[in-house]
DNA sequence: ATCAACCTGCAGATAAATCTGCACAATGCG
DNA sequence: CGCATTGTGCAGATTTATCTGCAGGTTGAT
């Protein structure tokens, strides 16, 4: 159920950047154009789901991200990778050539990772079953 | 708007494993218990989108899908990495490895991709804006 | 104190996604 | 033919996502 509607991604990902912010900020840092009840009707939405947490000043509210970027990123991944390649990582991969999102410096980059996430599986073993 | 819900999602895939389907076939094959009528609402739906496409046979329509599957995961994925990695494909490759999603096997793998994908990228540059 | 500028809670309106019901047509089998 | 099975079109019910309006509170400058 932690799934983002592209609404309540936009919110998120100005938390995300800035940290924590009032809603006259969260308006004008806003990708669309959005109305202070409509921007707010998102913000209850995503407390109410337990995403982002407010704190009181004065008379306002500070909002606050209260799932991490990171982890939400790795959640929906995670679900279509799920979905589309049954788990497994090579139609991931193929994908992203096929569209040219990598570059050729990114691909180089991508071994780099590669090589320090081959240490890092080393360290910790048998995470998840070989197909070998 | 090549956005799938959930539902048409699930859908979708049974399409793209099985090829051709009539009603009573995906409504079995449906990973979910699921109705006649609610099962041909999202064919509808998927129709009226234009990701699939119909063919009458006797009384009946066969179902097809029209968007190849993996020009959604593409579609889907590039969406992802749009939002959270800008386009770059570092921080979705370290998603994946804290993860977990990666075993040793993975990573050699995608390393040989990584190789595949060079020498593809190489013989058609400048795809993409380069970060240096 | 008064006013503008911001905030709040609450109570919807609108549209899309999800699911249901009803009446009827085509097919196959007795 | 008569009937069960499996279709179909159409017309909504329900829920969620998205967005709006109104009545009023708090703050700070005049």
């Amino acid at each position: 159920m932690s799934q983002f509607t592209s609404g309540e991604l936009r919110v998120m990902q100005l938390l995300w950047e800035h940290g924590e912010l009032k809603p006259g900020e969260l308006q004008e840092l806003h990708p669309v154009p959005i109305k202070n009840p409509a921007l707010r009707s998102y913000l209850k939405i995503l407390v109410d789901k337990g995403h982002v947490s407010r704190r009181r000043v004065g008379k306002a509210f500070f909002y606050k991200a209260n799932t991490p970027r990171q982890r939400a990123f790795s959640t929906m991944l995670g679900d279509l990778v799920r979905i589309f390649c049954a788990g497994s990582v090579d139609e991931l991969v193929m994908a992203l050539v096929r569209k040219e999102k990598l570059s050729e410096d990114d691909l180089l980059e991508l071994k780099r990772l590669a090589d320090l996430g081959s240490e890092a599986g080393s360290r910790k073993r048998g995470a998840r079953e070989k197909k070998s």
